[in-house]
DNA sequence: GAATGACTCGTACGCTGCACGAGTCATTCG
DNA sequence: CGAATGACTCGTGCAGCGTACGAGTCATTC
């Protein structure tokens, strides 16, 4: 039989090319790569959700076979990794921040993370199953630091950094699907009406419809860091 | 056209079924049932993970045939929801804490939260999507009633409510899907291993290593409870 | 001019959720 | 008593899924 080419990586060479790109480019489309793909396939999950995105749809988005995708990516998973990764880059505190602010700079960065897992909303939900890329240990080794630095206890830095990480994935996996099970407000309103009655007081405290949702995250937020470190 | 039977809930009745139900229940085996579908489904469930539970083999279990699940459940994601609900009960704290302590009673309610989520992992992925059942919404208005006895201003009850959820929700996904994808280790030191050059203070600290999850999630939580209500 | 490797793609397989309509059987009604 | 009704079961069939396999194309290198 044929030698078969194997192995649990990707088949595509991960090498120095230096192929130097012959001129016709634009021969029917752009020609297929692991890039191209993954930014399709973050279109596809922005505007489909995570059960839109099927190898099928995504090679027709791309112009392409469906197999021929399987040149550049082992597997359906892979792909989801890869979107996961590639949409969690931080680039940073902006410079306003002073650089003694360390309650700031964790403020900053974990409302920056909330906001991009927001602004893709399946990336929320994916992000607890899936391998840590190095975006996300980029924000873990940073966040360390900065907490660090704000004198939390070494014996205490990974408590607090899971328990910011739960308060992070918490809210936003739980607001990414509000959001996405929203039917437009009328059967809501209708269920919550029946549930005055047995459950009053998150009737009465209007829990499920007070949607101050970035207040609300930044406060507890704020609650969280005075546990983990007080202000003197 | 023969009349059509349809509406978007279940067909089964609900009303008060008075039949006597004739002496010879073991036909072959018990009759189907919701309560019956939906246990089976746990246990399917447990035993094989969210992906591992099919329409096709659920009626294997049941010894029956495909269909005819769907005369007690409207949908595959019917049956979901219910298994989720079944799942999520509380009995309330044990006698052993005294009603003053208020702080025992939420950690006792949350740890049994967390504890009955990752008895079945599935459980913990499924939460966020779906609709809030009877057995959440008991957990959230008693907490809601403890926390206001603890002294949480009624300004900051919902923000602290969230704050919580945010926390047991994160933590425990987490976990369960640490378990999940937990290949047995070798694959997973490698990975680490790799990454102690780039992560320093990740690795030194051994973030990924600890696997004391309880204390965590227990210490944690204390955290937060610190920056909700103060101890004086 | 043959060989190699990078890349594309059509077909096919086994699996999924479920629509539809045809059954079975106990109970109720005229 | 016979017919009708409603509760319930189930087989067949369809469209869609991920992806294994093998056959192709084409530029580059020996």
């Amino acid at each position: 039989m044929a030698a078969k080419r194997s192995g649990t990586r990707s088949k595509r060479s991960q090498g120095i090319s230096v192929s130097l790109q012959s001129v016709q480019e634009p021969r029917s489309e752009s020609p297929l790569s692991r890039e191209r793909i993954v930014a399709t396939a973050v279109e596809l999950l922005d505007a489909q959700g995570l059960d839109g995105l099927t190898m099928r749809r995504l090679a027709d988005r791309l112009g392409s076979g469906v197999m021929s995708l399987y040149w550049h990516v082992d597997n359906k998973e892979d792909v989801f990794d890869l979107a996961l990764d590639s949409v969690l880059e931080y680039r940073g505190p902006p410079q306003i921040v002073a650089s003694q602010d360390w309650r700031g700079e964790v403020v900053h960065m974990l409302e920056d993370w909330r906001a991009s897992m927001l602004r893709h909303p399946w990336s929320a939900s994916l992000l607890p199953r899936r391998a840590l890329g190095p975006n996300i240990l980029s924000r873990l080794e940073l966040l360390s630091k900065t907490l660090s630095r704000a004198g939390v206890a070494d014996a205490d830095l990974n408590v607090a950094i899971w328990s910011l990480w739960n308060y992070v994935m918490g809210a936003t996996i739980t607001r990414a699907n509000f959001d996405l099970s929203d039917d437009g407000g009328a059967a809501t309103q209708q269920r919550l009406a029946r549930l005055s009655e047995r459950y009053p007081r998150i009737e009465r405290s209007r829990l499920l419809l007070d949607n101050d949702w970035d207040g609300a995250f930044r406060k507890g937020l704020g609650f969280l860091l005075d546990g983990l470190a007080p202000r003197q």
